[in-house]
DNA sequence: CTCCCGATAT
DNA sequence: ATATCAGGAG
């Protein structure tokens, strides 16, 4: 059913996919990686934590524990303390195991392809899994919904759902599915450089005329 | 909803 | 002091 409304916000969305784009055009995942496990790692470790620290542990870390069965028998107080300054070191240390673990017995010590195999793992639900898929492997099965994508979506009156998946629902429905993974990258590295949670810079903000949020942030 | 974790910005 | 950082599970 498409009401009146959505498609305005289908227009809205191209125009802030061609704006964004613009502004910038080099916008890409922050994360180090260098095949689908280390992204996997990576993004596990990037809970509650920013992308640089991630890629300063990671530096290390992806030197010490080369396979799926690195992790999976690795010390389980050495590993906490290899992703110690990441934070949340227990849970991510005992997860990233946990996970491995399983990659090795049910997918032959290989990342899965797929949205199913992937939320199986432990520790992994729809937003790790939407970066896996479509930073690794190329595959739009979702939209990622991370803190900035959330945030964003909301400043901008692209959704009034408060949850993340009715949130990555409604973007489904007015995102060219082609643009699923280039929508999140950009939207991503907008709120990071421009749109921040604490103090968005809205008189810098390429998209000022058309955000609805703008009042309420202006100095 | 809380908990998990700690560094940093405001 | 408090909110936030490419969240997920109980």
């Amino acid at each position: 059913m498409l009401s009146d409304a959505q498609e305005e916000l289908k227009k809205r969305v191209l125009k802030i996919l061609d704006l964004l784009e613009k502004e910038h055009p080099d916008a890409r995942i922050a994360l180090k990686f260098s095949n689908p496990l280390e992204l996997l790692v990576a993004t596990i470790l990037a809970a509650q934590c920013t992308d640089e620290r991630v890629n300063q542990v990671t530096r290390s870390l992806f030197k010490k524990y080369r396979s799926a069965e690195d992790y999976a028998r690795a010390d389980l107080a050495t590993l906490e303390h290899d992703i110690k300054p990441t934070g949340f070191y227990r849970k991510k240390a005992q997860r990233l195991k946990e996970v491995c673990q399983i990659l090795v017995e049910k997918f032959n010590s290989e990342v899965p392809r797929t949205m199913e195999d992937l939320l199986s793992l432990p520790g992994v639900a729809r937003k790790t899994a939407n970066i896996v898929l479509s930073n690794a492997y190329g595959v739009n099965e979702g939209i990622i919904v991370d803190t900035h994508v959330l945030r964003l979506a909301k400043r901008l009156g692209l959704t009034q759902s408060k949850t993340r998946e009715k949130i990555e629902r409604d973007l489904m429905e007015i995102v060219p599915r082609e643009k699923w993974g280039r929508f999140a990258d950009l939207l991503i590295f907008h709120g990071r450089r421009v749109c921040n949670a604490r103090k968005p810079k809205c008189e810098i903000c390429v998209l000022k005329d058309l955000c609805p949020s703008r009042a309420t942030f202006s100095t």
